[in-house]
RNA sequence: GCCCGGUUCGUCUAUCGGCUAGGACAUCUCCCUUUCACGGAGGAAAGACGGGUUCGAUUCCCGUACCGGGUACCA
């Protein structure tokens, strides 16, 4: 008995190996074999102007897939080219940041145990990987001038071949330590002849890797090009840097957009050369965002030519002085942006669309990502705005719409009376600037009259019944829209008169237009006072 | 040119070999509302093409076409 006990636990324990083992094939198999190593991810834009839809939702999925892994989500700034260095940018790339709520575990702001977190503080690092791989063979010093490449460009350019590499056949033809031989190259290294470092692609290798989205990639090394790794400022390029900071930093997983995709194989072949093969983060090539009528990665040009925000927020080009509009300035709530973003390229598989980021991270997995490009759809986009709208309650858009109202001259003194109207007007605000015109008359007279919409079929049976309505609701105690719409009906009824017919009129007198809420809960809220003065003014103007 | 990637309604997408191909935006019709919205009901609208594999392909494989990306001492 005992022993049947125990062979049937023993059985059990067996079927436990077995499904552990199976899971762990299975897990291996995919990006969740680094579940012992921490996640760790990183944005790495460079800081050369306003941050683009395309890079927050780089942004966005970083930032979903280390909090939903309980990882760090990095941001180190990419300012290698010193040329393209743009005052401002930088804090700007962080108010976006706080603006969506996506905030750095690590970052140059914030700190962190691998600071500096800027690439230019971070130079001299970059010259001893660079230098080491030289020793080992898999990089070497090239002298070539830009007019000697440009020369090499044309000499060699084909119509089969129009823009020629710096390969393994080309390098052979140029001044490197390939070529020049050991003495000549430490003579112009002594003498400060300016060069760079390349690396060198082997020939007739195949260099594949697995891409969390695309699956295997792979390339052929003849195809690829010597690029530069060092440049002649002791720069770093990007490819440099990005290896040597994404393993110093101890990047686990390494997104970015699918441009990038070519020269992967470069990449892979660093770390391999590197000797980090083993610590080599898993890669995800993420889908493009493209233009919404053609063809081509969206960009900002495509936004002004259009007619929408391609930034996140207004960015104002330090050089130009031009103001380039934002999602936010548009009226777009960050949910909302946050929310479309993650929407463009992503699915839970569900016909779920709105989410909030709590959801976001609950609900994101790197496999339900689409490789294929996305059209950009700003009806859409806007859409998911007027859906956060009307599910906000008005506490929580009240601060948006008070700022917005008092950039347009309207000062709002009761918050009572703000959520009130946040209330009756939300449903019909796409954008948050909406609530400007649809809430304006709610604190102030309307300046416009649109008394064409009335006069047409205006009588002196109509004029006497606003005559009366005035004195009724003057002598009205009181002052509810219930009441207010029960008075209204009565006195209509006395006259004779279809209260249908009379609603039109009314509303122009309180909104000054055929819009709003309904008329009773505005005259409701504006008082007796000015509900009262409105309809004089009015009568005024068509007598 | 070469290399890499992609391809389901106009747009974003679901489908992990069984499909009368589902949803959303936009569009159209109607209802609600004597404003504008919101809301509700309905309509039109898709698997680039050609070969395989299979009892059966949108789904798997190959080719073609088309689209995109890359081809810098830019990222």
């Amino acid at each position: 008995m005992v022993q049947a006990t125990s062979r049937k636990l023993q059985a059990t324990s067996i079927e436990i190996i077995l499904v552990a083992c199976s899971f762990r094939l299975v897990a291996c198999s995919s990006y969740l074999c680094t579940m012992n190593k921490k996640v760790r991810v990183r944005f790495a834009p460079s800081p050369t102007g306003g941050l683009h839809l395309g890079g927050v939702r780089t942004v966005l999925f970083n930032y979903l897939f280390a909090k939903k892994h309980g990882g760090d989500f990095i941001l180190r700034i990419e300012d290698t080219d010193q040329t393209r260095f743009v005052p401002g940018a930088e804090e700007y790339i962080f108010q976006t940041l706080e603006w969506c709520g996506l905030i750095p575990d690590e970052s140059p702001k914030h700190g962190g145990p691998h600071a500096p977190y800027r690439q230019s503080e971070r130079k001299a690092m970059y010259m001893q990987y660079a230098e080491q791989l030289v020793q080992a063979g898999y990089a070497y010093y090239a002298f070539d001038t830009p007019e000697e490449l440009e020369a090499m460009r044309n000499d060699f350019k084909t119509a089969e071949n129009p823009s020629p590499q710096y390969n393994q056949f080309i390098r052979e033809k140029m001044r490197n330590s390939l070529t020049l031989g050991e003495e000549e190259v430490t003579r112009l290294i002594s003498e400060g002849m300016p060069f760079v470092i390349r690396i060198k692609m082997p020939a007739g290798e195949t260099v594949s890797f697995t891409d969390m989205i695309r699956g295997e990639v792979s390339f052929q090394t003849d195809q690829v090009d010597d690029k530069v790794l060092l440049k002649a400022d002791g720069m770093p390029t990007y490819h440099l840097a990005v290896v040597v900071d994404d393993y110093l930093m101890k990047i686990s997983h390494a997104f970015r957009g699918e441009e990038w995709l070519p020269s992967a194989p470069v990449h892979i072949l660093l770390w391999k050369y590197l000797g980090w093969e083993n610590e080599m983060p898993e890669w995800a090539h993420l889908p493009l965002i493209l233009k919404p009528d053609g063809n081509g990665k969206l960009s900002k040009r495509d936004g002004d030519r259009l007619g929408f925000p391609v930034f996140a927020m207004d960015w104002t080009d330090p050089k130009t002085n031009e103001t380039t509009i934002g999602f936010r300035e548009r009226g777009f709530l960050p949910e909302a942006f946050v929310n479309l973003l993650a929407m463009l390229g992503w699915n839970d598989g569900t016909d779920q669309e709105i989410f909030t980021i709590t959801e976001l991270i609950e609900k994101f997995s790197m496999d339900r990502v689409h490789k294929g490009g996305a059209k950009f759809d700003y009806e859409k986009a806007k859409w998911y705005n007027h859906e956060w709208i009307k599910q906000s309650d008005a506490t929580k858009l009240a601060p948006f719409v008070q700022q917005i109202l008092a950039a347009n001259n309207i000062d709002v003194t009761d918050s009572n009376i703000l959520h009130h109207v946040i209330d009756l007007v939300k449903e019909r605000c796409t954008l948050l600037s909406d609530f400007t015109a649809q809430s304006r008359f709610f604190f102030q007279s309307p300046t416009q009259i649109d008394i064409d919409a009335i006069k047409p079929k205006w009588d002196e049976k109509k004029n006497l019944f606003f005559t009366e309505l005035i004195r009724a609701y003057e002598l009205s105690t009181l002052w509810e829209a219930s009441d207010l719409e029960k008075e209204f009906k009565e006195l209509a009824a006395a006259n004779q008169l279809k209260p249908g017919e009379l609603m039109l009129p009314f509303r122009i007198m309180l909104v000054g237009g055929k819009f709003g809420p309904g008329v009773f809960d505005i005259a409701a809220l504006i008082g007796k006072i000015e509900t009262v003065a409105r309809i004089k003014h009015t009568l005024g103007l068509l007598s």
